[in-house]
DNA sequence: GCGTCTTGTGGTAGCGCTACCATGATGAGA
DNA sequence: TCTCATCATGGTAGCGCTACCACAAGACGC
């Protein structure tokens, strides 16, 4: 009579097709002595709880160790909620920054990310459309992507949510997630004057990322805020990579007098100016300071490690992931708010490519004396 | 009379939290005039259905334009498969290109991946464990991790299931996916002996991966087999590192009489006698051929370009995480199979930092008379 | 001819969770 | 004092799918 738990239906009950016995809400109901219902509450942070019980409930969660189950909450929940992640040739340190970021949001909104591969800013187009059709509601943006207007615009056209990751300014219409990058550039830029050089050499990135202008911006209030006049000769063109910074590079080292410091827009740019320095038998930093931008994995690869400004892409991504989600409810809730900006913080990363400029180095010097 | 679907319950059938208006299996049974168990078992490619009945199922399901619902899929078959992708320190370039194969095949497959970086490889076993306490069952294990038999046996004693990804050998007690190194190192070696070469030297890789013991026997492999003479001070022991493979190239490059190519174990290592090379004076491929191996972003990135092994880490990444389902659903039905090994093709990846060694590169050649 | 096996199919009962009501309590206002 | 809004909570009915059994129809052995 103990076991009245013996009918086929209770044994059954069991040994069902629980998942390996891990705890359900109703688990933590039965400790919490509430319903299922308000466990759910709780868990989803809704209202009307009262504080005492939502603490029982959070007790009973950490004692069985409860972990809500995906698939039931989505099942239930309705449509699980698709975002792609487009990304258009970023370098491949970045790259995966960025998906790490990304998929450890989408992993904890339980969210389906869909990353997307696209060469060419042309190709975007029709495939965000095709992914819309494809009941893709949000779409994560790194630049070049999310500088271009006519990308957003389709966006919109689609009514899409775009969550713009590192543009060079904030949208109207769309969040965005990014650092400062005239505030960067003009703290490099003053930390190199710091250093004492004047004659900086700056290779600028990509023109199609807003992003670059600004860091130029940066560089150049710097130097006019310690007076020092900006010469054209000192900037040069780059594109963001690698070959780019080479180009760059050379055409900055050979000027006469020969800039003491050079700062790159990126990293891979910066380690191409490295490289070039060493052919020219430059050392790096005591003939020539190099920094550059994002800290990437090039930038602790290399030989010396740069220093440079790191951004937090990872922080960025996983943030884009949860604002994507969160306007994406909100819209279905039929709220329309305002589209958030999000900037964090860049630390300026000091390693071993900067210098003081030394006399061998260049002409004469007023501030070192 | 229109609108027999007027009461509460129908009314609220229509409306209901369905997916928006996606089809379900119930309405592919529908269309097919079966019932849905019968669908259920055409979509899972099980047996017992009349061929018959299979056609209109698959017609029925191509017109409704059906897919099935993974969320109500997991929750329906019981446990969502977990499984946990650990990474030990890699090349960012390498992480991303592995990442998102894996990422592509778990979407696929509806499973849930945890990626989980750990420094060293001290830390991997208890944090495995841990995730194994957690009900991960399978893990992907990339170099060094695959490479060491105490973190195998922990994964048995757990009873998890390991994928290795690229190891030095298979292991007779775990599936696994690789590349023939010792094939590929043998391949590039002839590759550079039949451009004129003979003084070769060969930067090896981390002693902890066993891959790196076996590039270097494809290295011996092909000097011997040209009648070369391998000698010790032209091999030179790295770790994978770019700062490893300047020493090892600093090295190699002060040989007398200086070696007309090097064959570094990794992109990474290869860029760096690169670096190297153009420090003192000596152009890549004219006076140098450095080769890589791996083919990651670095090879490309670079210049010049290098010349390298390419292995498809993605398609390799990929392979592992279908396995790893693989395995754990036929476990989960009890049996056992012996573990798969799945070799993938490499590819020797021509590019630009190989030539001809001239005659001003090193002292006499017989080959190229 | 009767059992027993196989094969194709359908019915039912959940998986764990949440949307949507319904219900008791409270307190504010008439 | 009696509404009527609010709050805190519970009950119920699914979400879309699959595991498990039931069952009919034919194949085979004895």
């Amino acid at each position: 009579m103990a076991d009245i738990a013996t009918s086929p239906s209770a044994r059954r009950n069991r040994t069902s097709r629980r998942s390996g016995g891990a705890p359900t809400i109703a688990d933590v109901a039965r400790e919490a002595r509430c319903s299922p219902m308000t466990v759910s509450r709780v868990i989803n942070g809704e209202g009307n709880v009262r504080e005492e019980t939502r603490a029982q409930v959070l007790d009973a969660i950490a004692k069985l160790n409860y972990a809500p189950n995906r698939a039931a909450r989505s099942l239930a929940g309705g449509e699980q909620l698709r975002i792609a992640l487009m990304f258009d040739n970023p370098s491949a340190s970045y790259l995966s920054e960025f998906l790490m970021g990304a998929l450890e949001e989408a992993s904890r909104a339980d969210i389906h990310l869909v990353v997307q591969n696209c060469e060419t800013l042309a190709q975007a187009k029709p495939l965000m459309r095709h992914l819309a059709e494809g009941g893709i509601t949000g779409f994560i943006l790194p630049p070049p992507l999310c500088d271009d207007q006519s990308v957003l615009d389709l966006v919109s056209e689609v009514d899409a949510v775009a969550i713009a990751v590192g543009p060079g300014k904030a949208s109207g219409s769309h969040a965005a997630v990014l650092i400062d990058d005239f505030q960067a550039a003009l703290d490099m830029t003053r930390h190199i004057i710091g250093l004492g050089h004047e004659r900086i050499g700056f290779i600028i990135g990509n023109p199609e990322q807003v992003a670059s202008g600004r860091r130029l911006g940066g560089y150049k209030a710097a130097l006019e805020e310690a007076g020092i006049p900006v010469r054209d000769e000192l900037i040069v063109q780059g594109r963001f990579t690698y070959r780019s910074g080479m180009q760059g590079a050379e055409n900055l080292i050979a000027v006469e007098p020969r800039p003491t410091a050079i700062f790159a827009s990126n990293d891979d740019m910066a380690a191409a100016t490295v490289a070039v320095a060493h052919r020219r038998h430059l050392d790096v930093p005591n003939d020539i300071t190099v920094c550059g931008f994002d800290d990437t994995a090039m930038a602790s690869t290399i030989w010396p490690e740069l220093t440079t400004i790191r951004q937090p892409i990872r922080e960025m991504t996983a943030w884009a992931v949860s604002a994507a989600v969160r306007i994406v409810k909100a819209r279905r809730a039929g709220e329309r708010a305002s589209p958030e900006q999000k900037l964090l913080p860049f630390t300026l990363v000091r390693r071993e490519s900067d210098s003081a400029p030394t006399l061998a180095a260049g002409g004469p010097r007023i501030r070192q004396l």
